[in-house]
DNA sequence: GATGAATGAGGGTTCATTCAT
DNA sequence: CATGAATGAACCCTCATTCAT
């Protein structure tokens, strides 16, 4: 099994800096030191080793939402610090499987569908946080949630992948100026 | 010369809705109502047809940002108005260009260099009014504006190419949570 | 009538220089500042206008043959100086009308024709010639013009073509060494 | 590897009768039993496969050419014997490769070169015989060098192609008349 | 588990040539 | 006399995919 794990790997590589069209079967093989037919005996076809690695992304991606709501009922943090954690470990995933979120997030015709479930799980949150009156209640969380993602979208790219800046501090900032926007407080 | 501009425009419909490479020389051509020998009469290749596209997606860009920076002197405007409309007319102008901003914006490889450009009009600009101590003296204006070409980029694709919105209430709503943020004001 | 003489001057030049396929009737009009039709209203095609240099060219290496013949009769020179005055005739020309030689004599499809209606002609001559004891009785005269035609076709494009012989001098030397060889005379 | 043999000797083939622009690679595997992208296997392009044809005629003739100066020391055969020979042996090899002759010595971009390359070799050989004073001191012997070369050329297409001599033939009566000229010797 | 050898299907591009004006 | 606009006919080449071994 181990020959699929290395092209599995190679073509990550190849689909993320190439894209999907550019990329061929034979670089991939090639690459892995194996020849076309051997391909063949582990994907079905050039489509689907792609499938498999944007539902990799998709899965893993889903499972770390996941695990971020296990903990809220015994979790101490407040609730920008538990926000924050939260999108610093999606932000984490984005740094640590570049090519993945390259193919997933970006490239792949599903990137949108991926985005938007993204969207959807974000909104509902923050609607039940809205609920506890944390947030100001006229608030379009569709549209906070939407704005969230098109900002992980981009810093992701220019600022994680260019290794500017950590998933942390990133996190951080985020979730700061979501908080307080751009006009000073007065009482401050 | 209007044999090229049907061409641009069937073109145009066919790489946005297809993308560069499922998208074929010879149903542009089909669908215009020529022959492929036609194509090569007005266009060196497929590459040169797509980058006229996208040049032309980002020269009507750069005019609109241009444009939105001629009026601030004679501008009775507040600075929150002036955003907003600038915001609202690449808005609108995305929603009349449906396929050209699907091909300039989303799809192109020349997208991240466009969007960069966006950034660091828009951070200057930010920078300029931040001089004049009517924002937050502490904020990273570069994660501001990266943070609104990505608030531009989901919004104008769920929202505006779906009809869901219209550009000057998406303006409006994307300018307000940017001024105020989440966390509801006291004085208020 | 000058349109015609234009596009067959230029023609020769491009058909010379790169030959019948990679001379392009594109690049033919546009040199002489015409447009495509224009050409079909003087020549009905390519292969056409390619067999009319051709043949141009075929008609004057005859003439220049058939004039060769008149003067015999009236002429005191003797029989070495003869030949090399029409071999030096035919250098000349050659060197006069280099592009029409390298078509006619060297790229056309036709050129093994031309060579060998040239070794018929100067065969009989030879013949006639050796009637006279003027030759060695044993020599093979159709060899001898075979040879004389390669000669001339190596050196007209080594020696003449590049301005490194005349064709008076080139004529002179090639003459005194079909006369009388490579190993010296005991006599001298 | 019998694939690749095949498609050269069928290339071959082709080339040598049609040329170079009217011979397709469609017709060339259809010939040899395949279909296109089989000859991708082989040939990087159509401009590869002649190249390599035009090299393999360029590598055997100068093989030929060095071959037919390893014997001089233990060669008890008189100068002329051995110019036979020598001239014997390129003529048999042009007469046994027709394909291969007809491409690298008459039709392609190189001929001019491989030519040139010829008539430097035999010149080079030609001006060492003449300082053992075998040949008149006041020959000229690049000039005689080009007039062979001509004649091989004229006399391979001629009467090697037709079968109307055979190269040792042909290369006796070449010989004997480069060295005694068309003037017969008075002491006869 | 792996490969050498081959192909089906299709895409981009070029060029001589024509017709209506 | 000349052209703007268009095309018929080919050709080279690529790539995912398969089959027999």
């Amino acid at each position: 099994m181990e020959s699929k794990e290395c092209l599995l790997s190679i073509a990550a590589e190849e689909f993320a800096e190439k894209g999907y069209f550019k990329a061929t079967i034979s670089t991939i093989v090639k690459r892995a030191g194996f020849t076309q037919p051997t391909f063949y005996l582990y994907f079905t076809s050039k489509e689907h080793i792609y499938s498999e690695l944007v539902q990799s992304f998709q899965e893993k991606l889903e499972q770390l939402t996941v695990d971020s709501r296990l903990e809220p009922e015994l979790n101490t943090d407040s609730l920008p610090e538990r926000i924050t954690k939260s999108l610093s470990a999606i932000l984490q995933f984005f740094a640590d499987h570049p090519h993945l979120t390259k193919i997933g997030f970006y490239e792949s015709e599903e990137a949108t569908n991926i985005k938007q479930s993204m969207v959807d799980q974000i909104r509902e949150n923050l609607i039940f946080e809205q609920q506890n009156n944390y947030f100001s209640g006229q608030l379009n969380m569709e549209l906070v949630a939407q704005v969230l993602v098109g900002a992980i979208e981009r810093l992701t790219i220019t600022k994680l992948f260019s290794n500017e800046a950590t998933a942390v501090g990133l996190a951080k900032e985020i979730v700061d100026f979501f908080l307080y926007g751009m006009v000073p407080r007065e009482t401050k």
